[in-house]
DNA sequence: TATGTTTGTTTTCAATCCAAACAAACGGAA
DNA sequence: TTCCGTTTGTTTGGATTGAAAACAAACATA
């Protein structure tokens, strides 16, 4: 491992994370706010600003500085490029732009048929739908990475290895798309609710929580655990199946999955079988929502029986991670504020007196969330250590 | 941050980390090893050695080097020092001294009225055990850290939020173990189930897997997780309280935490309840392990419904967390060994056809696990980079 | 004995950061 | 207005480190 670049590399996503999350600053706050000194910060900005990442910004607006010589400010570039967040969702395509401020700068869909999800072809629009979101953007930006997102398992090198919304196995998509994209562009390939996770986290750009966990509530219930920052893929990308925790012998319905499963209690076909039970009818969740809030009886009684196995179900991922904050996520979500103290009570019922209870709230991402955490991921990238590069164990064998 | 003393830190590690993996290793191999020259695996072994860390070997045991000059061998010194790990047990203080290559050098044991367990005693007795075991070691060895272990939950200050087995509440234990230790000692403290983890990992030195869980049952039920070799502590430390976990509607027994409780399924008292229910009758764990060896036909239907629930939680951690392998421990681990053809179908008929299933296997850790776990940490600490001394904001305020 | 290979050391060099000194830019006091 | 203190950014010199290359040493083999 180099000496010299090592260091400065450290020290220059140190930099470029100060200045990200400070906005506009000056040389002698990153020095001080990195104990670094003045003269180092300076040099390091050097650097960066002639590779174009920082521009300076001496911006008359807000210079309330007080005694002293004021500072020659510098921030972000955000000409410098963009992040590109790629979504394979159902039946449809959502790509996002992030530039350096990590701010959605455009944003395109396209829908294509579930039935006929041939991987070959998605991608073939896929790369199409990005062109023309990037063609828009290429005359000041240049794209520096790009993040695909899917409703599957993925593995370590970007094979999904299982997608059963879309019909796929096995399917090696990272290699695919690397063939028909510009030679150097960094690409990367996340889970659909792992990336969601991500752009909810990544919107509070406070790191202090140590664990954090994301369920997605839909036909089927997805998840995700975040934990000091990064997130928990387990030994074959397998991790974050919330949906399939077992509650209880059987569910309000009967899936595919599995018999008692926190999904056949919480997902939209529970919800939808269990107001059939209590005698209500409704075809989705909108319906069924506006039932409850009119305070009808049935619709009452599944939102009971929902808070119920919710709260059991918060309750052991709660013993489990001791999380500090639970997000709820996915159209069946809102089912939540209809019954947060209900929730709420069977949590702490399902607890110990003392333990802590996780904060739950309500995610406000739509469904671009995957894309954009995907581009996310990107971003977080750039203001990360490489430890590739630092803790580079035997050398590049040179030219093999 | 100090560009000099960082980077060399990063490599003293990185190479004391070598040569405890590797035992004797030769200047050359470590450079090769790290992708450092020779000349400065040479600078660096030369500080190590200096420093007392590393001597040099020349044993003549196994120079199996075919062509060229052979190495100079180093190794670790084991007479540098010691870590030691102190637990406190349910009425047992295990005291055990690991020297630098992470063996056991020494064991004291010592009982204690659990139902009259002053902290302040318990302390002073604890740090007896500890002196009466360094004593005879210090002629050749130093005390270079001590761990505490305890069964409860530990917050990152080393303030022991909980214990009920112990019955302390907020009991600032490190803060007081500080106060009676010499000044410079390094001091950490952990739960017991987590050390124990820690331990169990540290055995087996490859760190390939991503994730693994452990389970400790006894008349509770705890657990550990660990990801890329770091344990989840939680937001508050409460993490792993895997017995807490809600299986279902009712357990085998009434306790006094959870209904339907992970423990209330396949803990101590709900397996000898559970034996009751079916008729038959056992004082113990290992009569009633007897019994179920001899067939016996009560014993026997108990341990299909505890491979039941058994399987079920532990479909439900590896939903959650796609484990490379999960560890048994702790008292009643060994009923597994009874039924395990059982609790892997139970396994798998509770995840997907295509869901990865972990290893499961018991530990092979006696009661001073832990406090082999808690001198392991340490141990593990001097491998590792110190973060704060990388990552530094804010220079030290000076002198104050 | 000569040759090739590998090891460990020495020397030289470049990169980096720190400490200290300095010039510049501002506010406020005299 | 002028002077002084404060803060900023830059420059210079010093120290530490790792890399590269050259070299001497130690071994096996022909």
């Amino acid at each position: 491992m180099s000496m010299p670049s090592a260091v400065r590399h450290i020290n220059e996503v140190r930099v470029l994370d100060v200045v990200f999350r400070q906005g506009k600053v000056s040389r002698a706050n990153i020095a001080r706010e990195l104990g670094l000194t003045r003269s180092t910060a300076s040099s390091i900005v050097a650097s960066l600003t002639e590779e174009g990442l920082l521009v300076e910004d001496n911006s008359e607006d807000d210079k309330s500085a007080g005694t002293g010589r004021p500072g020659t400010f510098v921030r972000l570039n955000s000409n410098y490029g963009v992040f590109i967040g790629a979504d394979i969702g159902v039946g449809r395509l959502t790509v996002v732009a992030l530039d350096m401020e990590a701010r959605v700068v455009a944003q395109s869909q396209s829908n294509f048929d579930l039935a006929d999800a041939d991987p070959e072809r998605i991608i073939q629009q896929l790369v199409k739908t990005v062109k023309s979101l990037t063609k828009s953007l290429s005359q000041t930006h240049t794209v520096r990475g790009l993040c695909l997102t899917a409703p599957g398992v993925i593995d370590r090198t970007g094979t999904i290895l299982r997608a059963p919304i879309l019909g796929w196995r096995q399917e090696p998509i990272l290699d695919k798309l690397e063939k028909v994209l510009p030679e150097d562009l960094p690409l990367a390939a996340e889970n659909d609710a792992n990336a969601f996770a991500m752009a909810e986290m990544y919107r509070s750009k406070d790191e202090s929580t140590d664990t954090e966990i994301y369920i997605f509530l839909d036909a089927g219930v997805g998840g995700a655990i975040v934990n000091s920052g990064q997130l928990l893929h387990g030994q074959d990308g397998y991790a974050g199946e919330l949906g399939h925790i077992i509650l209880g012998d059987e569910g309000f319905v009967e899936l595919a999955t599995i018999s008692g499963s926190f999904e056949s209690f919480i997902g939209r076909e529970a919800v939808l079988a269990r107001y059939r039970f209590h005698g209500g009818s409704a075809g989705n969740i909108d319906e069924f929502a506006s039932a409850a809030r009119r305070q009808e009886r049935a619709a009452l009684s599944t939102l009971t029986d929902w808070s119920f196995y919710l709260g059991r179900g918060v309750a052991t991922l709660t013993s489990i991670f001791n999380p500090a904050r639970i997000v709820l996520g996915g159209p069946v979500a809102m089912l939540y504020d209809l019954c947060r103290d209900q929730v709420m009570a069977n949590v702490r019922q399902n607890l110990l007196d003392e333990h802590p209870i996780p904060e739950i709230r309500l995610s406000k991402l739509g469904p671009e969330g995957p894309a954009i955490g995907g581009a996310s991921m990107l971003h977080k990238r750039m203001l990360s250590v490489d430890e590739e590069l630092i803790y580079r164990r035997n050398r590049p064998p040179a030219g093999r």
